[in-house]
DNA sequence: TCCTATGTGTAGAATGCCGATATGAAGCTC
DNA sequence: GAGCTTCATATCGGCATTCTACACATAGGA
């Protein structure tokens, strides 16, 4: 599959993700690949953009941290982000009905 | 909602609304507009250029006629559209079960 | 006469995902 | 101790695709 597929979408996936609780990026990345049984691969080049546009917009903020001798970037939701993801988890559902219908696979 | 979002669907979703059917641009656009109850509202600059690239990808075969007084190409499904339909559907298929389980809204 | 609907089309800008590449530490195997 | 894999972050250029804005033209109703 082609994963172009999701441009448009990969941040309501993204602010999902850390909608337990914060992660760092590449956690995201794993968890996203674990979650859709590794059809999701998200190459690097893909999400460290995606987290700066997101912290940009003051969807998330980020902390630095150290683990296992590793820098770890940490980011977590804010409270815009929230209320983004729910905007998002609506955009979705409409989008995913139209295209649904039209193309007759509900 | 921003049209954007349906990047990388809307080949999909022209193949899907010429099955039934050769039709020409304009009229495919309205057909998009009706099925979605208004949402989906194509500019021209978005599907005649999608149409011609479907009809490089020799998806989609094109025919001109005059109909009250105005010039129509109409177009319609080649066997390979339908199979590159087919093929999109089942695209579609896993990208919305995968984005709407990460979601949370099955 | 003018506006709206019908009908096709292009050019340029913006968006944003991807591939390639770079850097570096930790830990394992041989 | 050399080399490999995993973990971890990041940038840059390329590229495909959609959108905005424009241009052109006919038919028909107000």
């Amino acid at each position: 599959m082609k994963l172009d597929t999701l441009r448009g979408h990969l941040d309501a996936l993204v602010l999902a993700v850390l909608e337990p609780g914060p992660l760092h990026g590449y956690a995201i990345i794993s968890t996203l690949r674990t979650r859709s049984g590794g059809t999701l691969d998200l190459p690097t080049g893909t999400i460290y953009p995606a987290l700066r546009r997101l912290e940009r917009a003051e969807y998330v903020s980020s902390d630095w941290s150290i683990v296992g001798g590793r820098k770890r970037r940490t980011y977590e939701l804010t409270a815009a982000g929230r209320r983004a993801l729910a905007s998002e988890r609506d955009t979705w559902k409409a989008f995913s009905n139209i295209v649904g219908g039209v193309l007759g696979t509900d």
